[in-house]
DNA sequence: TGATAAATAGAAACAGTTTTCATTTAAGGA
DNA sequence: TCCTTAAATGAAAACTGTTTCTATTTATCA
């Protein structure tokens, strides 16, 4: 598991620090995505001295890495999450408690022929992300916060 | 033109002031998306005071109003877009030149198929968003700015 | 074990955005 | 047309999430 992190970390040219793998054992734990504080905070548990802008850069070089996402929300923060699975997918947000659910459909290709047929551009990236309220947020009853 | 957008404006409840007025010319001027103070620029053009404050004021009120669309950057900044488009669709961005195209392809049905049937929870929002290089951008070679 | 580049802490800076509040203006009725 | 009133605005200040800077520490590898 831990050794599983110094992989990817290795992958990805960076050193396998205490505080990456750390950062990534709290995202790990977490089904919910986590803004760059809620991190720093669950790390700060386990080391003495962090600083938050360690934690944002690292962030991004794993974000930049591929090995963790962002979530774009409507209050513009940055939220991470790590998901494992390999395939291109997508997510599901609650927006009421955070949850983060796989989405394996995308329309990739269709998207990739209207790029090249209708605009006869190129396609770099494509961001799909379908907002709402969970299973378990629907049965508390509509006690829906913000949003 | 300046008609429609007082009654555009009417519709949402605001009053139909100068600078609403303006704000929209200018966005219904460009075919690219545009910053908040990329608007402020232009409208001071024609206002001899005018708050950037009020520029971000109501470009909100209209987003919220569903009058304009926000793009996603992934600089993380505002940028805002009026379409005049009236159908459910979405858009393709060309992050060199920031032109917006149109792309009426949306899966929203599968969508929500897949939320309902896998997840048991509820839609709210879908976000779709292609980023790529437009026409234009392609054939000045590969010269792409950042991103 | 020592050399070296990478990573980090802490403090400060930053920039885009939002709030506050006094003043002005649009809208609707007398 | 003139008043009244709620809404809109400008200017300045505050805010806050994020990034930069630099001296110090640490992981890596020979
Ligand atoms: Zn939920
Ligand atoms: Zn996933
Ligand atoms: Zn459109
Ligand atoms: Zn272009």
């Amino acid at each position: 598991m831990k050794q599983d992190f110094q992989q990817i970390l290795r992958g990805l040219n960076l050193k396998s620090t205490p505080k990456r793998v750390v950062l990534l054992e709290v995202l790990d734990d977490e089904s919910v995505y986590l803004s760059p504080e809620d991190i720093w905070n669950r790390m700060k548990k386990r080391f003495r001295r962090l600083g938050l802008p360690t934690v944002y850069r690292n962030l991004e070089e794993l974000y930049a890495g591929g090995v963790i996402s962002r979530v774009i929300h409507p209050n513009r923060q940055l939220y991470y999450y790590l998901c494992r699975n390999e395939e291109h997918h997508h997510h599901f947000i609650c927006v009421s408690c955070r949850r983060v659910v796989d989405v394996s459909f995308c329309a990739e290709k269709e998207l990739q022929d209207v790029v090249r047929e209708g605009i006869q551009g190129k396609v770099l990236s494509h961001i799909l992300q379908i907002n709402g309220l969970c299973r378990h947020c629907l049965q508390k009853d509509g006690a829906v916060h913000a949003y």
